[in-house]
DNA sequence: GTCTATACGGCGATAGAC
DNA sequence: GTCTATCGCCGTATAGAC
């Protein structure tokens, strides 16, 4: 039972942490704040996690391999239904980088929202961004990439990047749900209908990866004579 | 030269604030540092600026018009050299959104970079985003979303909201310049390398709205018989 | 316009009783 | 595991001399 209260302390802290750091930037919150939040003295959170910025990095591995772990088998899924001469679809790979995160979000908002609006704010921090983005994403990213490479066997691996980037930057702003689309739209869309944003994001990357990687002028002199680099 | 000076003075604490909040974000940074930064004392700072929150405003206030303007000048020129048999294509439309901010930055960038560092931020903050770039940007975007309209005319008008969401990730996660495509691409890809941004996002984004707005099955629909609705 | 001095509260973090 | 008490420091902001 002391194991289980912990257990239940802890997570509460983390809990708390996750949504006001997610709400107010790590600066932008006090450990007292948190604690307050979480219903208990702020001298626990120390106990617990030694020093904020050890909690802070406790709220970001608590969920990062869940979604890693997801997106990694959505990208196996695709490669194992696909061989050398069916490779994947730009189409399938960017779904599988996308597509289970959106679904976690949609169907289990409450718990996972606030998680995913740090993300959106870290990503576009030149605080945390470059190495905490670096650290816990990286690997799985560069295994996207390299599907990508293989769906696209003649681009330059600089279009690669940089359309990643792309994809980045337009996955974590819907991440953010700032409201700034609901004000822009005048209510006709909303920053948090997951479902809204899942249908149309894969058709969107997809088409801006052809476009940068097989340009038309490009495709056309790769089917004359393939191969020539 | 009383004026001239208090003209310096305010620049330098601008310019310090624009770093440093683009750096840390709004809550990482104290008035002190600014002031260290600005090289002035801390009691000047509410002279001039009145508050920390009202600095920030100010930061924010002295470039949008700016940039907001040359983005109107490029649309308006867009739209000057086109006419309702004859519409501006939506890669031209993006073109005029992006490339003004880009050129900018290439050209000036030591001038310019924390400002559009700071932007990203904001953009992705739940605390400030949907409030801040809605009263500075909004007014333009929605010119450049009438124009996205007049371009796919038979397009479901949420599609365009969304697609402009991704856009606007896109963009502001390039303007970071966090170093993450660096370390990802290992060296081969810069993050602040604005014109390799430039000469690639119009394709990708141009693209995912063409996508997105204007599927195949309509696109043939439309090449039938044009000029429906 | 600029600086000195200062107010008052809140910060992260720890020691130690229970 | 949890709470009380406390440390030393720094935060924003202002009053008033020059």
């Amino acid at each position: 039972m002391a194991q289980k209260k912990k257990k239940a302390t802890s997570d509460r802290i983390l809990n708390a942490a996750e949504r006001l750091f997610a709400q107010h930037g790590f600066d932008g919150v006090t450990m007292r704040q948190i604690m307050r939040a979480a219903g208990a003295d702020v001298a626990l959170a120390y106990y617990h996690f030694k020093s904020k910025r050890d909690l802070f990095d406790a709220v970001m591995l608590r969920r990062v391999e869940v979604v890693n772990e997801m997106r990694l088998q959505a990208l196996e899924r695709v490669e194992r239904s696909h061989d050398k001469d069916d490779p994947a679809t730009v189409e399938e790979i960017i779904a599988a980088f996308v597509h289970p995160l959106l679904d976690q979000l949609a169907r289990n908002q409450e718990e996972w929202r606030h998680y995913y609006a740090l993300i959106a704010q870290i990503n576009n921090s030149p605080e945390f961004g470059g190495a905490v983005m670096t650290k816990y994403f990286d690997p799985l990213v560069r295994r996207f990439i390299q599907a990508l490479r293989r769906a696209m066997p003649d681009s330059d691996p600089a279009d690669i990047f940089w359309g990643y980037q792309f994809l980045s930057g337009a996955l974590t702003l819907t991440f953010a749900e700032t409201g700034r689309l609901d004000n822009l739209s005048e209510g006709l869309c909303r920053s948090d209908d997951m479902d809204a944003a899942n249908a149309r994001m894969p058709a969107f990357i997809a088409a801006g990866f052809r476009a940068l990687c097989m340009p038309k002028p490009k495709l056309a002199q790769l089917k004359a004579k393939p191969k020539k680099k």
